[in-house]
DNA sequence: CGGAGTCTTGACTCCAATCAACAGCGGTGG
DNA sequence: CCACCGCTGTTGATTGGAGTCAAGACTCCG
């Protein structure tokens, strides 16, 4: 009955191969203006799900394929120059992963899963076929472009700066959260870390004083919080 | 005869419109793989010479304009939670400031000249016009999306993590100096403050101890610095 | 010459890192 | 079934590094 029921398991499991035009998520996906004969030249679409932890590729691995997220969240990581990981954005559904694999051929971060995620995985070659002919996939890039840009300098001038408190609430009004929502997904200390670069235990400290305070609770993997209450630190 | 002879007002000066065509840089810029009778939409371009300190737009103002770099050095800010200017990227010769005009029409940060910087100044309809006819130009604007992201993720990874002392030396090795040089702009402390999230104290107290223990000079301008002697402190 | 802006240095404080111990939970295997 | 182990989270004591506050040096410029 809780989230314990949800899989737990590290694998990726291949579900056999997707039929674009089928696709009852089309129109949020990267591919949402593009006419329905211009899908097949996507294929062959494998359909994949991805168990927690699941690495879906890793820094450095030559990039073939890239993989429009259906469900679930994945953290993309870097080594931070003192060698711990670093995670420099998530990706929900809707997201995709890998658009490196268009220009250089390299993956630059290493891609996992958070909770059970489902992708589609695209062969690179494909996309960039269709680009030559398709412009409105460009538009449709170039707009994603903006966003990962912005989330990025948000993690830069939000997530980088302050103390543990005003990082860990901000964290919570506006990273995963819904823009008036009071709930997001609940990480570990340790990826909370990751992200805010701050150490486990002073994201255990910071969460357990804000739970202490009625600010925050934790409860079937949600976090769910005061907006109001956390405002106040949100400066620090 | 020293760098002291630099221009250094804060203005903005008009020298005239540009015929991109007899533009010696073309082949470096945006617009390099656009065949010639292309530009001719991009009229009118403006040229402007920006002192050290101009600012070229300011976060939020309403993008009718994107402004491609032929020399000089600007930087992007925004500002972080407790009210201090944060510095995302800096912008060199070839780069492109402003392309959020292409999309929403709000800039995303404010830009402002560090160095005396020449620019071309484009109307954002133009380009965006350009863009349903040649797909050239989707091509070079992806491109600069991986590489404008990949600096993005550098100032998350590298530059905002560890020590006073690995942040200085990391922002010395990689951020502005050629790949094996060992020379870059000396920036003022305040905004390497700004950009590796120190204060403003605590970079000069870095860069004097740096020069102290002889792996630093700075003069005319430039930073001058022993690459190996760095290296120890970039892991910190 | 005086003033503004930048840089440096010192003394002190405080926040987060570190080191260490332990609790809770689930899974595993004897 | 239960003992053990690994993983996650919590808490405490201590340390260290950067922030803060304050004063003064230096440079450029009017």
């Amino acid at each position: 009955m809780t989230n314990r029921s949800i899989p737990r398991c590290r694998d990726i499991n291949w579900l056999g191969q997707a039929d674009c035009k089928l696709c009852a998520m089309r129109k949020s996906l990267l591919f949402a203006r593009l006419p329905e004969d211009a899908l097949d030249d996507l294929m062959p679409v494998d359909k994949m799900i991805l168990g927690a932890k699941a690495i879906l590729y890793r820094e450095g691995e030559s990039a073939h394929h890239l993989y429009s997220i259906r469900t679930g969240l994945v953290k993309l990581v870097q080594l931070a120059p003192n060698g711990m990981p670093r995670i420099v954005r998530f990706l929900k559904a809707g997201d995709v992963a890998g658009l490196e694999a268009l220009s250089n051929g390299r993956f630059r971060h290493t891609a996992e899963a958070i909770l059970p995620t489902d992708v589609c995985r695209i062969p690179a070659e494909n996309l960039f076929q269709i680009n030559r002919r398709h412009s409105e996939l460009y538009q449709e890039l170039l707009q994603r472009w903006m966003q990962t840009l912005d989330r990025a300098d948000e993690v830069i001038t939000q997530l980088s700066t302050g103390t543990a408190q005003g990082r860990v609430s901000r964290f919570l009004l506006h990273t995963l959260s819904e823009p008036d929502g009071n709930t997001c997904v609940a990480l570990t200390r340790d990826d909370l870390g990751a992200l805010l670069s701050l150490t486990v235990e002073t994201v255990s400290r910071t969460v357990a004083e804000f739970k202490r305070q009625g600010l925050l609770e934790e409860k079937e993997g949600l976090f769910r919080f005061d907006r109001a209450g956390l405002a106040a630190s949100a400066t620090l």
